[in-house]
DNA sequence: CCTATAATAGTAATCATTACTGTTTTGATA
DNA sequence: TATCAAAACAGTAATGATTACTATTATAGG
């Protein structure tokens, strides 16, 4: 399996451009909708296509919840998400130090690559509203 | 909103029932061919309409990982999950006490419900076939 | 038994994502 | 700068898991 020679394209710095400006995690669609002012005739499939080909490369990280669209993450650095299971909003949690204990306290068989810790809860705001 | 009064099926006596023999966090579509065998007439959205409320109930859980369809687990006492990239395969974590650690090292604003913690990398098994 | 309604089987629809196809862009080389 | 293979693209079709719909059947209270 060669590894393919990678050409650049102004469709795939601009999706990886557009994500870096936000910190919600939008989904595919978002950033086709956003990217479209700029680029107006850029295809979903090429948006899905880069997206997997930043994941891949490790630009970027690819969030996917219980029941919603997948979402991407500029921030490739170990942190955690909280997602509000009334708005469906997502954000960085901080966690330091804890991350590293739990592996302590575990006895997997086989290697871990990556760690995924989601939170699950009401939202500040979404608590306000009820 | 009233509560609607639950009759007893004995479809969903049997996804229950069937699900937890199973310590490999199955399908809908695994259910639904194993549950086949006992009530031949069955239907997969009788199966997904069960388990959804079974979940509703708290009986069950509900897992959604990457890529891949969603899994039954019959245990709801917290643990988490290490799943194999290569072979899709999902196991059982024990992490005793870590799961608390961790909730004392964030500072999220909102409410909490629940916490999912997923491992992922290469099981035993994979890794000695490369 | 009667009746209201929960639950079902079977099928159709949805929706996110991926695959396909013919065209365009990129970049290495002459 | 002209040539050429391969990467990337736009646009569209296909996939696959899940949900919604509809007419029928099963459940349980009076």
């Amino acid at each position: 399996m060669e590894a393919t020679k990678l050409k650049k394209s102004k469709q795939r710095d601009a999706i990886l451009s557009f994500l870096k400006t936000r910190k919600d995690h939008p989904t595919a669609d978002t950033i086709y909708e956003n990217v479209r002012q700029d680029i107006p005739n850029i295809s979903l499939g090429t948006v899905y296509r880069n997206l997997a080909l930043l994941t891949e490369l490790g630009e970027i990280k690819k969030l996917s919840f219980d029941g919603s669209s997948d979402r991407y993450d500029p921030e490739t650095s170990p942190h955690c998400h909280f997602r509000c299971r009334n708005c469906g909003k997502v954000m960085d949690v901080e966690v330091d130090g804890a991350m590293e204990d739990i592996l302590s306290h575990t006895n997997i068989p086989g290697q871990i690559d990556e760690q995924i810790t989601v939170f699950i809860g009401t939202c500040e705001q979404c608590m306000d509203k009820y």
